[in-house]
DNA sequence: CGCGCGCTCGGG
DNA sequence: CCGAGCGCGCGA
């Protein structure tokens, strides 16, 4: 027989199918070994034919992997060939996301466990009196059957060996999971859904459309719904994904889950080592677990007969793949949502815009949840204009009212958080001699300081420098520190109040496995009365003890020269707020911001979606920006910068030639250099577009895929996150 | 004349 | 992706 395999060579030049010879234990999907060039390489086995129009002397063999079952089922084939001609990437990388990383590289294997079992009977055994192990190992086996070795040597040291010797005991290895929660206990905790809740439920069972937006304000109970969802679907035999942010998946939520699924749930996150994975994997390809849940990666779950697939936070960034092949999770789900016949739930308090006027538009379902589970009111935004604080001298980051309601807070042993975009002491370090500004040798981004280390770092590519004595251009040594950074502002407040215990929480002081994890312990245990951090304590957390938060810059995410800068300011300020005020306690917000007529933030404090929404859409609208557009970037990147402009003009050149002859699709066409002219020494340009049409979106990736070299990165984005 | 590196090509 | 094959450039 012929299996028709693709090589594990991510090269668009060995992106086809090479027939081999093999006999009937390969199958399709299988994995194989493959010699390929000199040397032996997987592959993955596509189709399996009769003949081949290859010469027959040039057919080698494939030598099958030691997998106990067909690595990839048809649906992850049929995927993968999907997302390949999607985006334009080489089959291999689009399999390879299939499978735990740990399974390609090899570096796991199954953990293997010794057993010990009888082969003639105990009374056939003669044992010298002195070997009592012997005689008790003889002994435990008669009467319990197999048995682990591990368990049998410290019971009986020394007994199963001496028992093999004599040839009466067989030892097998067997294949055991590890279990990364095994120390979590699992109990049923079914709860009782409220009428909003079963109603949910009940239209994303019985709607037809495959797509159900929940649109649930902060504290409705969405949670909830997915894992009545997930419950259901478990009774009925059916399989389910859910997939959240990585960085909502808190030991809290995954104890949660395990409580209300046990084993059937397999949990697929960065904090697992490497074993544990390959191990969470293989029961859900296995049909052991039948739930698996997951940040963006966890979509290409190796499950079978699928019953509901929901994503959490449906806005969330991390959702976009930002590296080749750049999918999209929402693409992928409902790619395997139809072909499953089963519902994708989207849940968000402040869906993406694109999704919620595909909802209103009636594409998708659209549920809405507009209590709050505990009827509790939220927390009530104070907006504090910066303009008139420095206008009265205070040039500090913490305005009057901030200030004021700190002090409250910390009088009545409360907790308060304060969030600010921006990490680090000072954001630059400027020479008030000359206007020398402290610059990465590797990317064109200034350098940030950080105090507690007296260093600069580039938050770009993490290299450090020492912290200058004097202005390298002038000799100066009036430096100035420009930008607040949260370092700065534990520095301030611990000032402002000494006896106040401050934590912090940021890139710098999570690092390790269980960074986050011991910050917000210690925090949630009331041992700290102010948490200072940035985007990453805007979600999920549940702090009762939590009655302020501060946002210290606002306007920060909103004047990024992007579409998206309203919508995202928008929802992360929702979040933000949503962290004061969780318990009995009203909590409050102070929004700090130099421009407190700026309409999202008006809406924002009003907890106003639909408003929001209103107001953006017909700006979008306006101005031809997504939903009404889609903007797509090829970006050229490369180490040789003479190298990487020639391959930047070959793109233009290819591009150019499509935009002058569907001129009627674009609404914008320009080359330019990234805004960051340099990132980790590789030099960025850019071609910006802005069509009206996708259809000629296949065509811009063709030219891409052209011009795409050995040393010459040339990725498309669409709709890209950022235009850094 | 000899080999060293850079490019092109093929791999089943 | 990676190694083989080959062309041209420089040194003895």
């Amino acid at each position: 027989m012929i299996a028709e395999v693709i090589v594990d060579i991510a090269a668009s030049e060995t992106d086809r199918i090479y027939d081999y010879l093999c006999d009937d234990s390969v199958i399709v999907g299988s994995r194989v070994r493959a010699p390929f060039g000199g040397k032996t390489v997987a592959g993955f086995v596509m189709r399996i034919k009769e003949n081949s129009d290859v010469p027959l002397q040039k057919l080698k063999k494939v030598l099958p992997c030691p997998d106990e079952l067909p690595a990839l089922n048809g649906e992850c084939l049929f995927l993968a060939e999907k997302l390949a001609a999607r985006y334009r990437v080489p089959k291999a990388l689009t399999l390879r996301l299939f499978l735990p990383a740990e399974m390609r590289t090899g570096k796991v294997r199954e953990l293997t466990k010794n057993y010990a079992e009888l082969t003639v009977d105990f009374a056939e055994i003669k044992i010298s009196k002195s070997a009592k192990n012997q005689l008790g190992a003889a002994e435990y086996l008669q009467k319990n059957g197999k048995t682990e070795c591990a368990l049998l040597n410290r019971l009986f040291p020394g007994g199963v060996a001496g028992l093999e010797k004599k040839g009466c005991v067989k030892i097998t290895q067997e294949q055991v999971l590890r279990d990364p929660y095994k120390n979590v206990e699992t109990e049923s905790v079914e709860r009782k859904l409220t009428p909003d809740q079963a109603r949910a439920v009940k239209t994303v069972e019985t709607d037809a459309r495959t797509v159900q937006l929940i649109h649930g304000v902060t504290g409705s109970g969405k949670t909830e719904i997915y894992l009545t969802l997930i419950a259901k679907c478990l009774r009925e035999g059916k399989s389910s994904i859910f997939l959240v942010p990585e960085i909502s998946l808190t030991p809290q939520m995954l104890a949660q889950l395990r409580a209300r699924f046990g084993k059937n749930a397999a949990i697929l996150h960065s904090g697992l080592s490497a074993g544990e994975r390959f191990d969470e994997w293989w029961r859900l390809r296995m049909g052991e677990a039948k739930i698996a849940i997951g940040a963006r990666s966890a979509v290409f779950a190796p499950l079978e007969n699928l019953g509901v697939i929901i994503i959490d936070e449906e806005h969330d960034s991390s959702y976009s793949s930002e590296s080749a092949p750049r999918y999209n999770t929402f693409d992928v789900a409902l790619l395997r949502a139809k072909r499953n016949g089963c519902k994708l739930v989207l849940g968000s308090a402040t869906p993406a815009v694109d999704t919620y006027k595909r909802a209103r538009e009636g594409e998708f379902s659209l549920i809405r949840l507009e209590k709050r589970i505990n009827q509790r009111p939220l927390p009530e935004i104070i907006i504090a204009d910066m303009r008139r604080e420095v206008r009265r001298g205070n040039n500090s980051a913490f305005s009057g009212a901030l200030k004021e309601e700190i002090e409250k807070c910390l009088s009545a042993n409360k907790q308060a958080i304060l969030f600010l975009n921006r990490r680090g002491y000072s954001q630059t370090v400027i020479c008030k001699e000359c206007g020398y500004v402290a610059k990465c040798e590797q990317c064109d981004v200034s350098l940030t300081y950080h105090r507690e280390e007296n260093c600069l770092k580039c938050h770009y590519c993490g290299q450090k420098y020492n912290m200058l004595s004097a202005c390298p251009e002038c000799g100066g040594i009036k430096l100035s520190y420009a930008g607040t950074g949260t370092q700065r502002v534990v520095a301030d407040l611990q000032k402002l109040y000494p006896t106040a215990r401050i934590l912090r929480m940021d890139n710098d002081t999570t690092s390790g496995k269980e960074g986050h994890y011991k910050i917000l312990k210690t925090f949630s245990a009331h041992e700290a009365d102010i948490l200072v951090g940035t985007q990453m304590i805007a979600k999920g957390h549940d702090f009762p003890e939590v009655t302020l938060v501060g946002i210290l810059d606002a306007d920060m995410s909103l004047h990024f020269s992007d579409y998206r800068s309203g919508e995202r300011t928008f929802q992360l300020l929702t979040q933000v707020a949503g962290r004061s005020g969780r318990a009995e306690e009203k909590g409050k917000v102070v929004l700090q911001t130099f421009d407190p007529e700026n309409e999202v933030l008006r809406f924002a404090t009003a907890y106003d979606y639909e408003g929001f929404y209103q107001n953006e859409i017909s700006l979008r609208a306006a101005m031809q920006f997504p939903p009404f557009s889609k903007i797509v970037r090829v970006l050229v990147t490369g180490e040789d910068d003479k190298k990487t402009m020639e391959a930047l003009r070959e793109v233009y050149v290819g591009l150019e030639q499509l935009y002058t002859q569907n001129t009627e699709k674009f609404l914008f066409f320009n080359k330019m250099r990234a805004p960051i002219k340099r990132i980790q020494n590789k030099f960025r340009y850019q071609v910006l577009m802005r069509i009206s049409d996708t259809s000629v979106l296949p065509e811009i990736y063709d030219i891409c895929a052209e011009v795409r070299s050995r040393d010459v990165l040339v990725s498309v984005e669409e709709n890209p996150a950022n235009l850094s």
